[in-house]
DNA sequence: TACTTATTGTGAAACAATTCACATACTCTG
DNA sequence: CAGAGTATGTGAATTGTTTCACAATAAGTA
């Protein structure tokens, strides 16, 4: 009864937001040379409930030994497997202002798989310019380049204004997946996964809580 | 009791980012010269159903009025106090890497009410120069600066490493609300809110989405 | 004023996520 | 190799969130 992508769906976001916790736990417990780890310790880590993580990974298979907990390095492999991230995703960076630019240099990326080939810009006095060894490349050469260099990924990082204006040309040449850090609410396809990053909107919910004593849950 | 706020009903963590979605398209709707918008336009607007953005409102009270729909400026006033952006908050930036950098330019911040007003480094090169017209101060100095200059907020853009050694200093000044990006699981004191930011996680999250052909229901 | 139309505000119903609790099954020790 | 101990995997119970559906009520109209 292993879930695939046959119809339904019932494993919902925070569960796989939390298989990402899960990994990085896991990296670290290798990291300090743990064979196995209890959901329970695991849990504590990640300030979850044993539960939580028992349910979660149950999902997607039984990956456990009764009294004795889960295998770290299998389990990290399997968790791997399950997000996609055992392998290499080739990326494309679209902007090169503040954001875009800080998001090239980060190291953090290019260590959990996901490479940055391709970076563009609309500014001539940008295009041309090297960035960590890559050069900007004219955004209305995008539609080719982006296929050419099997880009499966675009992260858009561009001025709200023009947002929509580039990402139908991201969704024209068959990206599935964009994280975009405009502020603007974009439209693409069914069949295109677009995910808003916005910094603003973190920062007001730290306003809320603090302006309100309020005692999130987690 | 885990919630304070005198006992009113408890509001969800979504609820509260929904109000940030609001804020934005009620501030655009204020351009478009709307003067009332109904649950119906403002839901489409966002892709949610009109029953969830009452319901959202409906835990602050009742703004709107039947037949017509909600006031425009007016409520986004509401929505601002509710949110504590009525106001300008002070933050200060901790880290002048990539990260840090890019978001001590981000205009957005500023534009939102959340002006950056000290930057922090511990390394001699940075400190002292110049960053958009701040000053990077040394990291040592930050207990003292972050108390007479009122900052309420931090942003912490450090590498993971020192990310816990910085972040005691920090709530050892009195800061309450701390937005991380160093992709690591910190220790706080229970009265003050850490929120983390971890842009690979989001990465990871699309990673699974193409990779199972997941549909994500929003 | 009375009538029509529109849209809110909100209990109740439906749905979704988390936690509980325990049978099951494995490890470890002597 | 048996008994003690431990921790998984998972239905059931609980808790939380979203949607439904409709009475209430304001605006607009004549």
């Amino acid at each position: 009864m292993a879930n695939k992508d046959t119809g339904k769906k019932k494993i919902s976001e925070s569960t796989i937001r939390r298989l990402s916790l899960y990994y990085r736990a896991l990296s670290l417990l290798e990291k300090e040379n743990y064979e196995t780890i209890a959901s329970k310790e695991l849990a504590k880590r990640e300030k979850l409930t044993p539960a939580q993580v028992r349910k979660d990974l149950s999902f997607f298979g039984s990956f456990g030994t009764r009294g004795l907990g889960y295998p770290v390095t299998e389990l990290k492999h399997r968790i791997a497997k399950i997000l996609g991230i055992d392998r290499i995703w080739n990326i494309a960076m679209v902007g090169v202002g503040n954001i875009g630019s800080a998001l090239v240099s980060y190291k953090e990326f290019q260590r959990q798989g996901f490479s940055i080939k391709l970076i563009f810009d609309n500014d001539q006095r940008k295009i041309g310019s090297n960035h960590k060894g890559l050069i900007v490349s004219d955004i209305k050469d995008m539609p080719r380049l982006l296929r050419e260099h099997n880009i499966q990924m675009v992260v858009l990082a561009v001025p709200a204004i023009v947002a929509q204006y580039i990402i139908d040309d991201v969704v024209a040449a068959g990206i599935k997946a964009i994280l975009n850090f405009a502020p603007i609410n974009l439209q693409v396809p069914d069949d295109v996964y677009l995910r808003n990053e916005n910094m603003s909107m973190e920062l007001e919910y730290l306003s809320f809580v603090i302006s309100n004593h309020y005692k999130p849950k987690n």
